[in-house]
DNA sequence: AAAAATACGGAGTCATCACTCCGCTTGTCA
DNA sequence: TGACAAGCGGAGTGATGACTCCGTATTTTT
């Protein structure tokens, strides 16, 4: 126990991956992004295999579950997020950073299909899995969510009787119905939204 | 093939069920209801079948597949909107008769858990699915949601730049959202909404 | 009440997955 | 460059779930 070289946290494994590993590792997470979008979740691991150009038995060594496939995945997405919240965090225009990120969010999961259905609420179970990486991550994305609510607040933007519990339901809602919808019907389900937002209550 | 008895469309089948015949199948499309509501459509035909006290032969005599249950079921839900859209149709206020019932789907969704999250727009492939008696009641809900829709802005209570889908997609990523929900944020999330679908736009 | 028509239950079949195991290959380090 | 650790592929395993089949039970008809 004491022997260990490098008791890191996590995201620094003790002992580096052997350079082909590391390159299948980014493979296999790159599709199942793709796969996962495509065919949703219920996609097998043999097929992330196949578009990986690895073996089943590489995926597996690499994420032992196949939850824990799905966690990285989301983890990836989730971190993509949040760096895009805080990139507009210091935005001298704390409405337009705020509306921006929700729309951007709302026109990645538009894409994204089935991944970000289930990253969005669908909740189920998604919810309940967590990595204590994941958890952290959820947590940079919520501080820089906040943060960009809060600013947008403050310059009355916002309506200030919403929360960052309401925003986020109306992030994942609306990015939910902006699946499988045409470009110009998005923009407005995003126009009522955007509006509601702004709106400052009685 | 001159000689059929009774060649009705549906809803009515030539013959008609036996008594025993005609009750189990009411208790399979309850249990599947509330079986598909806690555990998602992912559950098993055997538990539906367990709920139900039937054997699995028997759910699968009414409903030669899940997916053919599924559509049932869902059939069902559509049809009770359907009904409550329809009846709000001729309220002598428009504006309220449309809220209401924006409120009353999201309100149910949020309990229905699953069957709703695909009903309301996962899309995935439910969407494609269809019988004609399912086309059907789309159409019906479309329309009676269409009337509420054009009575509320008539009266001014609804901006006039949304449509149907507009509105459908909001109804679908709000119930989405509204799961998982308190109903205190559940509330705030729909009062955001409902201002977003009152501005007028610019 | 007995025959005929229907429907029932649930064991059994077949396909699909997630996940394991191990002989072979490839990278790494001295 | 050779030895050894690390990694690889993919056949194999066990579980699960949709759907079938048929002997038995219940209705309906005569």
């Amino acid at each position: 126990m004491a022997t260990e070289p490098t008791p890191e946290k996590s995201a620094a494994p003790a002992r580096p991956l052997r350079a082909d590993a590391a390159r299948n590792r980014a493979k296999v997470l790159v599709a199942a992004r793709e796969v996962f979008a495509e065919r949703g979740t219920g996609a097998s691991t043999e097929e992330v295999a196949k578009r990986a150009g690895v073996g089943i038995g590489t995926v597996f060594r690499h994420f032992p579950t196949k939850e824990s496939l799905l966690e990285a995945v989301l983890g990836e997405i989730l971190a993509g997020f949040a760096e895009q919240a805080r990139v507009r965090t210091e935005s001298p225009d704390p409405a337009g950073a705020f509306f921006d990120f929700f729309q951007f969010v709302v026109g990645e999961s538009a894409t994204k299909n089935a991944v970000s259905a289930e990253l969005t609420g669908a909740g189920i179970d998604l919810h309940a899995i967590g990595d204590d990486a994941m958890q952290e991550m959820r947590k940079e994305l919520r501080g820089a969510l906040g943060v960009l609510l809060t600013r947008a607040q403050e310059v009355g933007a916002v309506r200030a009787d919403v929360g960052l519990g309401e925003v986020m339901a109306l992030l994942a809602g609306t990015s939910q119905a902006a699946q499988n919808l045409d470009v110009v019907v998005r923009g407005r389900v995003l126009d009522v939204v955007f509006d509601g937002l702004r709106a400052q209550h009685p």
